[in-house]
DNA sequence: TGTATATATAACGCTGCTGTTATATGTTGT
DNA sequence: ACAACATATAACAGCAGCGTTATATATACA
């Protein structure tokens, strides 16, 4: 989940959640060199985030559906987890009423 | 948020969300030095994460309720963005059929 | 076949972050 | 006042990540 981490990567993600797009197309977009956009997309290609396929001299990207819906879940499992941890301070807090009333 | 993003800190939240600790209880808890838990707990209070009270010699912390609600939103936010983006993959890739089943 | 275009890779520098050790600051108890 | 302890800060080393320029590879087209 750290591929998602850098603010171009997540550019580029919005970029082809829009619609598939080549390199050049993708380069236009950021005012980043054409190699750092290929490295940008080979680290996502190797976490699974996009896929490319050749058309001719041209290489489109796509998101990849299923690990996109994984990254869905796992966010899903974030805000529970940070849910969880508010919740368990709620209770932090109200016990300490409590010991604090006790008195 | 950036504050969160490393995995030492994510590991004193933790520790926090069961109760207050001491910044010695802390140094205790991590195999790292003393020194780097206080930078630590520095970026965590810099960014409104926790919140420290002198009590004689020894500094106790602990979590701060409104920041932790906030971030929790944030999740929640962080979440629906990413079920957006995979509806709107969805969408697209539905498209993609149409156009293929229009020819 | 040679040239232009599209993309990937290599090599390198810079920057930021985390860790460490050494030191400063402040508090307690004798 | 001093010794011991708790915490913070300073100064520095090491590493990872991003960016750049230069170069390799592959395809299209004259």
């Amino acid at each position: 989940m750290a591929a998602l981490a850098d603010g171009t990567r997540m550019g580029i993600v919005e970029a082809l959640a829009a619609g598939d797009r080549t390199v050049n197309e993708l380069v236009s977009l950021f005012p980043i060199s054409q190699p750092a956009i290929s490295r940008h997309l080979r680290v996502l290609r190797e976490a699974g985030v996009v896929e490319s396929k050749a058309i001719g001299k041209v290489r489109v990207y796509q998101l990849n559906a299923a690990t996109l819906r994984d990254v869905s879940e796992w966010a899903d499992r974030c805000r529970q987890q940070w849910e969880a941890r508010f919740d368990a301070l709620g209770k932090h807090l109200d016990e300490l009423k409590e010991t604090r009333r006790a008195r």
